[in-house]
DNA sequence: ATGCCGTGGAAACCACGA
């Protein structure tokens, strides 16, 4: 079983590429980010044509997440990050799917940083560590996927000198980031390949993915449970070279049933 | 090193992203 996750940057701008990288791939389960998009207009009847349910959490012009799953059952149980009912921000949904309870979450980017961006960035993160502990209590196999916004080593930045004064890199976010990741949580693209540079974002400009200047930003977290099941981990790089294709690629990992 | 590009929404510019 194949499970994906994808901060497309516009779900209606980028239906096209999304749509020919689901028929392409095929993926079981996708955690999609960055939506920009109300429920009103996700694109739900070519996501079904498409041969995916789905459910989403929008609002109109930035955020926004949703899980997509192929001929599996989409049980919802969540969705915001709870802490802070004063957060109006779409960034987190959560649902049960082929016995994986999956979060697919959309982290604050906190630039510029230090200011009040980052303070919401941190404060969110806080939230989501809350949260993770709850769910590590679980005993069934669980995911946590999605743009988590930060560059958690410099293995994991093509130049990381670059990014130092940047709320991706800050000591903050790399500390919260290890601090979730010591409940006993395991990044799978670094579990199978703990020594490579591997990107899953390229800036836009400057010629970034030509000169594949990228971060590794999007993650998959996994519990004991689940990370017994783990088989292989990828990034869809190809997908990135696309014409009008979002700054970020798929990233997948591939399970075994049971 | 820098929003240099890209998206969405409102109004032909601005907010936001990383």
């Amino acid at each position: 079983m194949r499970i994906a996750t994808y901060n497309v940057n516009g779900v209606n701008g980028r239906l096209p590429v999304l749509l020919r990288w689901l028929k392409e791939t095929s993926p079981d389960v996708v955690c999609l980010q960055e939506l920009k998009s109300p429920n009103e207009k996700f694109p739900i009847q070519a996501i079904r044509d498409a041969g995916y349910n789905a459910i989403y959490h929008g609002q109109k012009s930035w955020n926004g997440v949703a899980i997509l799953a192929r001929g599996l059952e989409i049980k919802e149980i969540r969705r915001g990050m709870p802490g802070n009912d004063e957060d109006t921000h779409s960034r987190y949904i959560e649902a049960m799917v082929n016995g994986i309870l999956i979060g697919c979450l959309y982290l604050p980017n906190g630039n510029p940083a230090p200011g009040p961006k980052f303070d919401y960035k941190l404060e969110w993160f806080e939230r989501l560590i809350k949260h993770a502990a709850e769910l590590k209590k679980l005993r069934r196999p669980v995911l946590l996927t999605g743009d988590f916004n930060v560059i958690p080593t410099d293995l994991d930045a093509k130049k990381p000198e670059n990014w130092v004064r940047d709320a991706l890199f800050f000591p903050e976010s790399k500390e919260a980031y290890q601090r979730l990741l010591s409940q006993g949580w395991t990044d799978a693209l670094r579990k199978l390949y703990p020594d490579q540079k591997i990107f899953t974002f390229w800036d836009y400009f400057r010629n970034a993915f030509a000169r594949d200047s990228g971060i590794r930003i999007d993650h998959f977290l996994l519990n004991k449970n689940l990370e017994k099941r783990l088989i292989d981990a990828g990034v869809d790089r190809e997908v990135r070279g696309w014409e009008k294709t979002s700054d970020h690629a798929p990233v997948w990992i591939e399970i075994s049933d049971k």
